[in-house]
DNA sequence: ATGATTTGACCCGG
DNA sequence: CCGGGTCAAATCAT
């Protein structure tokens, strides 16, 4: 029950939050956007905990195996808001919050988009073209004229985007987004309470992935963080993926069936535990770790165990249930 | 030993 | 010249 509390708590916070920012958040829709989702979001992950606890209060003899079909009411019930919920998230999620998808479907998300976008295009074309010189394919930087080998800022298409940050644990931990990022800087930038975070794409060397993101708390509301991506990954395109993922329609219908996806903002969000995968000092490390695919569902998997104790089989039934259509596969090198 | 992070120095555009 | 972005050596983690 003190489980149920604190999420009630952490939702009420939350929602005194908006209350407070709410006039700072008028002229910023994203903001005022991701604040409202994760507020309901709160209020429904509460639900949930409630919903958990009716099942297994009605059904405790049937205890951790109970199997698709003999669920009690209050089983189904908790079942389907769980899915309910998890549709609902992973809808908004792929309307505004889910880079991937942004970028990959950038047309779907353009209010996201910054105006600075460059005519153009593609960015490694147009790093091409622009005759700069990033590494050679041994990874070596190619010494010539004397200047530095280094992309400039605004060579890169930027796309920002709003993410909650954990108010919790490691408060420093950049938003999880499905790429593998790694940290090359952190600085103090002026007027700007927080530090700004540098990473890029873990790939960078071996596939001369140019994506980039920069993420900076704001100061006036530290719950949020503004994530500023810069060129796109196309590590992402010849490792794993897709080249080009399915419709939009399609991937929900997918998502909401095979439930592996973990929404990701709420990841982050976890009010009862500390979910700090490394780095208690909150100096500014950790780069998210965590890679498309597989450990999504690793985490998915660990945050049904964790959150549903021995209460209800529900979260872990989800997780089994076969599911083949995922549209990320494998990390395979080429 | 290898890879990631930290952090001061450096570079460049405005 | 200043500030933002990046480099790279030192350090840390695994």
């Amino acid at each position: 029950m003190e489980e149920v509390m604190s999420f009630m708590m952490h939702a009420f916070e939350l929602a005194k939050n908006l209350d407070l920012e709410l006039p700072n958040m008028v002229n910023n829709t994203e903001i005022l956007y991701s604040s409202i989702h994760e507020v309901e979001k709160a209020y429904s992950d509460a639900k949930e905990r409630v919903m958990m606890m009716l099942s297994s209060s009605s059904s405790s003899q049937y205890n951790t195996t109970t199997t698709k079909g003999s669920g009690s009411f209050a089983q189904i019930l908790s079942h389907d808001v769980f899915m309910q919920k998890k549709q609902h998230d992973q809808i908004m999620h792929a309307h505004s919050m889910d880079p991937l998808l942004l970028i990959q479907h950038p047309f779907d998300v353009s209010v996201f988009l910054e105006n600075e976008m460059i005519s153009g295009g593609d960015d490694a074309q147009m790093l091409r073209s622009k005759g700069k010189q990033l590494v050679d394919v041994q990874g070596k930087e190619t010494p010539s004229s004397s200047s530095r080998p280094k992309q400039r800022k605004n060579d890169l298409e930027k796309r920002i985007e709003m993410f909650p940050a954990p108010q919790i644990g490691n408060t420093e931990m950049p938003p999880e987004d499905g790429f593998i990022w790694r940290k090359y800087g952190q600085k103090e930038i002026l007027g700007r309470k927080y530090p700004r975070s540098y990473y890029r794409c873990t790939h960078q060397k071996l596939y001369l992935c140019p994506a980039k993101k920069q993420v900076q708390r704001l100061d006036n509301n530290p719950n949020i963080v503004e994530v500023t991506y810069r060129g796109e990954h196309i590590c992402h395109k010849s490792l794993t993926a897709p080249s080009s993922y399915p419709p939009l329609p399609n991937l929900l219908a997918n998502i909401s069936a095979s439930q592996t996806q973990t929404n990701i903002s709420s990841e982050m969000w976890r009010p009862s535990m500390n979910l700090d995968l490394r780095d208690g000092d909150g100096s500014g490390g950790g780069a998210s770790n965590l890679r498309f695919g597989v450990e999504y569902a690793v985490a998915e998997m660990a945050d049904a165990m964790f959150n549903s104790g021995s209460s209800s089989g529900n979260s872990m039934e989800l997780l089994f249930q076969p599911s083949e259509d995922k549209w990320e596969h494998d990390e395979k090198e080429d």
